[in-house]
DNA sequence: TTAATATGATACCAAATGGTATCGAATAGG
DNA sequence: CCTATTCGATACCATTTGGTATCATATTAA
């Protein structure tokens, strides 16, 4: 499925998801794998990455019985988008809000 | 309070206090001036200016009755560093992971 | 003083969220 | 074939979340 911001957003707020997406950074993982490093059961860790899996964040690659997780790295540009705008204030760039203004988009980067 | 990577994300993820961060980027507002753009009572959207104000994400002026409610521009380095290691992988920059392992921060830029 | 305004605080509710327990299906290996 | 393994799916549960309704407090203005 492809990324939004309101699914990227909510993917992002849990721990335990954005643990999950940092080991995938290290390497592709099968479910049992993450599951080795989190203190609840196997199951949870498959709700956290259909999470992720239904916002794009992560893509799945099947080889016999197991399935291997890993990082999705194409298609961030709107949520990369979004994050720009709040950079502008981490940046104390407050002048670059002519980026919203110019490109009209009452609703942020991206919605 | 400061902000904290957890309750910084969680913060972003609903729609409405982003929206809400959005409109603070143009001036400060009351929450009486926020309200009158969301279809919610205006309780809701103090409820969300408290999620906001916990975090560390906006600050509030006190003048009279009023309360004028704006960005917090400092203090948000931690969230930054957090969406900086994300923005590796959206830039397609994966080399740049030496950045966690050099920082040994196996739990990312931040807590 | 009195009334309108701007806000805070809280009880309450429905829905979403994060978790467990448990079942079944498909694959690997003896 | 038979068993263990790896995983998906789902029913179920407690807590959190996002919202309303309502009341109390403080400030402005007539």
């Amino acid at each position: 499925m492809d990324i939004n911001t309101q699914n990227g957003f909510r993917a992002l707020a849990d721990p335990t998801r954005r643990d999950i997406l940092q080991r995938l950074a290290c390497g592709e993982h099968t479910i049992a794998q993450l599951t080795e490093h989190f203190d609840m059961t196997r199951a949870a860790v498959k709700k956290h990455l259909t999470v992720l899996s239904n916002c794009g964040l992560i893509t799945t690659r099947v080889s016999g019985r197991e399935r291997f997780n890993a990082l999705n790295p194409n298609d961030f540009a709107p949520m990369r988008d979004w994050i720009k705008f709040f950079d502008q204030f981490w940046g104390n760039q407050l002048t670059n809000l002519k980026y919203i203004i110019e490109n009209n988009d009452q609703k942020g980067p991206l919605q």
